[in-house]
DNA sequence: GCCCATCATCGAAGCGCTTCGACAACGTTT
DNA sequence: AAACGTTGTCGAAGCGCTTCGATGATGGGC
């Protein structure tokens, strides 16, 4: 643990000299810089972290809030954490996790004693309580997701509304009339914002194509498969050629593994659409066309945003949409004749 | 953000004295104390963590180096991951995450910038390249896990043979000869420690015992079940009547409703016995006799050491193993008569 | 009634960094 | 040759806290 005045000493100039050689806030000469970083390879210097949080005035560290409810899907949380803490990382940003028995008098605490520069939260309930924390703190908060009262908030999301249109499209220009919805859990349409969002973008966008749309969400997959193939064994007999899932990947193994039992072959007799997954259809056996959410987006958004507000630059509250994209592999062909 | 400045002033004393007030590290009068929390109540105070970092020499901050590979359980990642945060958060402490594409790097970090006062290592590998730096680290590290190479380091993980032990004991003891244990996916063989120790274990307790024992891998039970099932009907048919379990919960789910499809009862027919799992047995459709893997045990042990070290006080390097606890459910029978 | 503990409190010195203002040393402009 | 901006560097003042040594006030023992 060297510290700056044995740098300072080494190269031969003064403590501020080697502050701003490193932080590049004023010029120094060419000859100076090297002999500095020199010294600081040498000597493996790596400035205090307390004390540059007490003399500067940021902290380098973003909060992380996330509650992690026991029926929370767990390979998407990780992604997104992980998504987080890598796009924070690159922005030199280290991630600090509130848990959610702490949520709010956590997310409090790091703001008050100034701990972190910003908080950002993850998994938004439509009437999340860390909206309001989020308001009456001093310190720059982020969402992604979108809580039901989110004006004057800065919420970061997948426009999963374009990419249920997007989906339903797509099934509409190849010639399908009959398609079936399949959404998470029960559980899911509670405590998340989006499902109910895709639902009504679907059904609403196949009335405007003068398509039939008809809905259903699954089962909890990991204890009990027999839901959605019930479901799907209705939507082929109700004559459904095309099926947009939005649901964790479980699902939509289910399903295929269904259709295929039902010898309906995937584009043939059936068309396939996942929207709004944050995995990757390609690692599937039949790869699947997908609108997919992917987290890395969201999170570096996310922190470039976080870090605009920190540095005191404007950023618009209200939400920031990402752009869906469509991912084409084959899973959607022209409906068969009826 | 209140400073200790002002509470010294509305409290009518002076820093110092609010400082130790707070720290309880000298007395202080109860009249004094009474008139500094309120101001600290009234104030909404809560001390800066740089200048505290600074000042004092603890940043009361874990790091916990967590590798989320994509092959990962995330279930299990999350259960260790949230357990750990809890456990440190009971201690007044934060968890600052680091991913693995950082995992040295950050490590050395951290413990250069002296941000954290102890490292915790998750998910450990046999040669886990983490295991070098923290030997070359001055900041304590610790590990959730067992390295190869772990001579000096201070290691805590449930005992995992002792587990096997206990598993293969209770069916000895009703009476079973022939039994079978369904281990995990084969990555989850080369790239963990207790895999094989719980293999190895268990065949060398039943053959201790007099019994047969035959062991087998699960495939990758989210993509494809066949793997599991077939090993079921492969001990049944080899009149296996005894069933160890070390493997995911899915697995247990799969083995379940295969052993139900041909007909055999648990525990009339076949008994059966997870160990080592860290999801609840009592959640499945039929409860299974368990020896859980515990996340809040080796997390509030492994916190407890770390505080001790950074206490500066002594603690033993070396494993510090948990004892199985083995929890009844009724899914071990008398073996029936050959 | 005096001396010496004991207790409660205070002042001040850092902790290691960032940042502001100052100032040489130099070339440019008049 | 005087006046001026540049450029590169330095000294010193904090940032908000912890902690050490010191000091007054109190009370018990003789």
């Amino acid at each position: 643990m060297a510290k700056i005045d044995e740098v300072a000493r080494a190269a031969g100039v003064s403590i501020s000299t080697v502050s701003y050689a490193l932080s590049g806030k004023r010029p120094v000469s060419a000859e100076t810089r090297r002999r500095i970083q020199a010294a600081v390879h040498e000597l493996g210097y790596s400035p205090n972290a307390g004390a540059r949080m007490l003399a500067g005035s940021q902290t380098n560290i973003f909060a992380l809030s996330e509650p992690l409810r026991a029926d929370s899907h767990a390979p998407s949380h990780m992604a997104f954490m992980h998504a987080m803490t890598v796009a924070a990382r690159r922005k030199e940003y280290d991630m600090l996790l509130l848990t959610d028995e702490d949520a709010s008098a956590g997310m409090k605490r790091v703001a008050a004693s100034g701990l972190v520069d910003a908080i950002l939260v993850l998994d938004v309930a439509p009437d999340d309580p860390r909206v309001e924390i989020a308001r009456a703190s001093a310190t720059p908060t982020l969402f992604v997701g979108i809580p039901n009262d989110h004006a004057d908030l800065v919420c970061v999301d997948l426009d999963f509304e374009s990419a249920a249109v997007a989906a339903v499209d797509r099934l509409a220009d190849a010639g399908h009339r009959e398609i079936g919805l399949i959404g998470g859990s029960r559980r899911a349409y509670e405590k998340s914002n989006f499902p109910p969002r895709v639902r009504t973008a679907v059904t609403e966008r196949a009335t405007e194509r003068g398509m039939n749309a008809r809905a259903v969400a699954s089962g909890e997959v990991v204890t009990d498969r027999s839901h959605v193939r019930r479901s799907v064994r209705e939507f082929v007999a109700a004559g459904v050629t095309g099926i947009v899932l939005h649901a964790p990947e479980e699902v939509l193994q289910v399903a295929l593994v269904e259709l295929a039992a039902l010898g309906k072959s995937v584009p043939h007799d059936v068309s396939i659409v996942s929207v709004g997954s944050s995995f990757d259809t390609d690692a599937l056996p039949t790869p699947v066309d997908s609108i997919p959410l992917v987290p890395q987006s969201s999170c570096e958004l996310v922190v470039d945003l976080a870090i605009e507000l920190i540095a005191g630059r404007p950023v618009a509250s209200g939400l920031h949409l990402i752009p869906p994209a469509y991912l084409e592999r084959g899973s959607v062909a022209a409906a068969p004749p009826a």
